[in-house]
DNA sequence: AAGCCGGGGCC
DNA sequence: GGCCCAGGCTT
C-alpha cells in the first residue's frame, strides 16, 4: 500500500482505537446512523447513554419509523438540536416507504435523506458496508488541516473543498470502516484541540502544524460574533393534584414540538395567560436564571401559580396537557424546563 | 455566505 | 465566561 498515511494511522487504530463503543457491536447502519446523528455537536461522553437507551426502546429502523414523535422526543431530550430527532424519525418513515425498511447503500440516496449530509452518508457507507467513502466531520477537520498546514476557518467554503479533497486521496479501499474510525479516534484522544499529544501521534514524522509549531493556530477559529439576550417569563401553573400545565411548542423555533412552560414577555402578561388557563388567587416569584444557546442567552423569570383550578374546556386543546411528575418522564421537554419543574417540586 | 438550532464539558 | 464538540438545513 503506497498510502503511508492511512497505513500509520491504521497500525496505531490496532493498538490504541476505540473498540468499545455501543454502536460498535453490532457495527450495522441503523446503528451507525443513530450515532452519526447523535454526534453532530454533542460528544461522545455525553451521547453513549442516550444511545443505549434509544436503541433499547427503538431496536430496529422499522420501531423507530412505528414510534410517535413524544416517544423519540422523549428519547432524544436532553440532548438538544431537536430538529435532528425530527429528521431521524421522518428519514426512517421514508426508508421504510421507499427503501424497504433499510437505509439505502447510495451516497445520493442517503444524502436526499433529511438530517443526513455528506460526511454522515459518508460514515455510514464506510461503518456499516465497508464502502471507500471519506468522512470531514470535526475530528478529521483538526487533523487535515494540521498535517497539512491548512490555515482558514475549516468552515469556510474553500478550506472545506480543499479538506474534503484531503480526505478522499487519504481515504483507502481495505479496511474502510476501522480507517474511518481511526482517524475520528485520532482527532478525539490525540490530536484534541488543546495540547495536543504529538509525541503519540502515528503522523507527527510529515505533519506541517508539528514542523512548524503550528498547532495551537491551527485550524484557524471563526470570528467569534458576541450574542444577545432575550428574557422570558415561564408560567408554572400547578393544580391541587400537583399537576403542571404544559404547552406544546409549534414547529418553528428553539424547541420545536417539545412540552414547555407557557410563556408571557412581562409579569402582566403572565396573569393575564395564566388567568385564560385557570382560577388562580396568587403568584409566587422564583429565582430567575439564565439559559445559553449558541446563538443567544435567555433570562428566565419563574412564576409559580399553584393551586390554580383549571378552566373548562383545556382538556380539549392537545397543544395543552396537565401533567403529573411521572408523565414528564415520557415527554420530550427542554433542560432547562425539566430541571425547573423538578426544582419546584423538590422544594415547594 | 450567514443564520439557525441545545446542551454539556472543559479550561 | 469563552470555546468546543462524530453537522445539516434554511434563507
Amino acid at each position: 500500500m503506497s498510502n503511508t498515511f492511512a497505513r500509520r494511522l491504521l497500525r496505531w487504530f490496532d493498538q490504541h482505537g476505540r473498540t468499545d463503543l455501543p454502536w460498535q457491536h453490532p457495527r450495522e447502519a441503523y446503528r451507525v446512523w443513530l450515532s452519526e446523528v447523535m454526534l453532530q455537536q454533542t460528544q461522545v461522553a455525553t451521547v453513549v447513554a442516550y444511545f443505549e437507551r434509544f436503541v433499547g426502546a427503538l431496536p430496529t429502523l422499522r420501531d423507530l419509523a412505528a414510534a410517535d414523535e413524544d416517544t423519540v422526543l422523549a428519547l432524544w431530550s436532553g440532548l438538544g438540536y431537536y430538529r435532528r430527532a425530527r429528521f431521524l424519525h421522518r428519514a426512517a418513515q421514508l426508508c421504510v416507504a421507499q427503501h424497504e425498511g433499510e437505509l439505502p447503500r447510495e451516497l445520493a440516496a442517503l444524502i436526499a435523506l433529511p438530517g443526513i449530509g455528506r460526511s454522515t452518508a459518508g460514515a455510514i457507507l464506510a461503518q456499516a458496508h465497508g464502502l471507500r467513502f471519506p468522512i470531514l466531520d470535526g475530528n478529521v477537520k483538526r487533523v487535515l488541516t494540521r498535517y497539512h498546514g491548512i490555515h482558514g476557518d475549516p468552515g469556510q467554503a474553500a478550506v472545506e473543498k480543499q479538506l474534503w479533497l484531503h480526505a478522499e486521496a487519504h481515504t483507502p479501499s481495505a479496511r474502510v470502516a476501522d480507517y474511518t474510525q481511526a482517524i475520528m479516534d485520532l482527532g478525539a484522544t490525540v490530536c484534541v484541540r488543546s495540547s495536543p499529544r504529538c509525541e503519540a501521534c502515528p503522523l507527527a514524522a510529515d505533519c506541517v502544524a508539528r514542523r512548524d509549531d503550528l498547532t495551537a493556530q491551527l485550524p484557524g477559529r471563526k470570528a467569534t460574533k458576541k450574542i444577545p439576550t432575550r428574557a422570558t417569563v415561564m408560567l408554572v401553573l400547578r393544580d391541587s393534584h400537583r399537576r403542571v400545565l404544559l404547552e406544546r411548542r409549534g414547529p418553528q423555533g428553539v424547541w420545536s414540538g417539545l412540552w414547555s412552560l407557557p410563556e408571557a414577555t412581562d409579569p402582566d402578561g403572565a396573569w393575564r395567560l395564566a388567568q385564560q388557563h385557570a382560577r388562580i388567587d396568587d403568584a409566587q416569584t422564583l429565582p430567575p436564571f439564565t439559559h445559553v444557546f449558541s446563538h443567544y442567552r435567555l433570562n428566565i423569570e419563574p412564576l409559580l401559580f399553584d393551586r390554580a383550578t383549571a378552566q373548562h374546556g383545556i382538556a380539549d386543546n392537545p397543544q395543552l396537557r396537565w401533567c403529573s411528575a411521572d408523565e414528564l418522564n415520557a415527554l420530550g421537554l427542554p433542560a432547562p424546563v425539566r430541571t425547573l419543574l423538578l426544582q419546584i417540586n423538590d422544594t415547594h
